[in-house]
DNA sequence: GTCTATAATTTGATAGAC
DNA sequence: GTCTATCAAATTATAGAC
């Protein structure tokens, strides 16, 4: 893999357990094996690494709807793989969404990188929404929206509580 | 109004905007019109500042359920009070919960300040599967896990996309 | 309770060699 | 691309005067 995907990988690791400015450069350099020095080379401004990170989060996301909704087009499924999209995050990362983290501390980033968080979750309830609409739910917009909202807080407070059938109590409200 | 409760105000004002990490003492000192060095004098480490701002929040939190339940006991009226609450924090303060933010920064916290988080998050769901309970809802403590989650959650995705109707969207779905 | 002064450390960032 | 060396600024925190 190439090194500023390394660098993402464990800059997006640390920032989903502590926030952006919980960690430093230097913290980030370590995990990778390198001097702080050289992420500079990839990213010249801590602002430039965070709108990556953003960027490649929000891509990979919806790459992963996309996909997963190949095979079986059926509105109830794209549900389910959104809600199992969570649920990992959850069960095998241990991990907020990084937009829910980003989010929470919008008023102190760079302001790019809480567009790019706008963005994810815009793009987010479009396409949940998508999904309501096919399956013939009333106001699927809103469903879409409180959809959204309700699994980044189900994340959030499940991790904290340690609590795991907080998300499943959420997931029962978004499901079909 | 004391001093303490002074500095209080500030840090919370800024570190619900922009997180624990983004706020130095100097940020909070200034807001208040002292120097650094007096603000030690009140809280003498960021942790203990930290944690006075989390108990607090939720001994308001709790002690505004109360006494706006008083009147009304009825369980409807107290979960309404609840969703109330939140939406007051949304639109007449445009700000998220104090908790939520800790939350989404938990592992980036000093460890008694995500304890505290822990605690307001419990006794609200708590709070709020009791009203559930009496209002003679089946599953009410998935109900009010759910509920809470999807409330913290609705606040931070309306302030980051200035939409407010994702608020209502999840308050229509915490409602009896 | 608040101030000045200052210590100790961390942080984001740059210059330049290899 | 990565390193050493370094910087300027910021940050948490303390000592001691008023």
């Amino acid at each position: 893999m190439s090194s500023a995907n390394h660098i993402l990988d464990a800059a997006e690791l640390r920032m989903r357990e502590q926030g952006y400015n919980a960690v430093s450069f230097r913290d980030i350099a370590s995990d990778v094996g390198i001097k702080s020095a050289s992420l500079h080379y990839h990213f010249p401004k801590k602002a430039d690494l965070g709108l990556a990170l953003v960027a490649r989060y929000a891509e990979n996301f919806q790459s992963v709807l996309i996909t997963e909704t190949r095979l079986d087009p059926d509105p109830s499924n794209s549900i389910q793989v959104f809600i199992d999209l969570h649920r990992r995050a959850l069960k095998d990362q241990g991990l907020l969404c990084l937009c829910a983290v980003f989010g929470a501390e919008a008023k102190g980033l760079p302001e790019n990188v809480t567009q790019g968080v706008r963005a994810f979750f815009k793009s987010n309830i479009e396409w949940l929404a998508s999904a309501y609409e096919k399956a013939g739910v009333k106001n699927p917009s809103s469903r879409a929206k409180a959809g959204v909202a309700a699994l980044e807080g189900a994340l959030m407070v499940a991790l904290v509580n340690e609590d795991y059938s907080v998300f499943e109590a959420v997931a029962d409200m978004v499901r079909l």
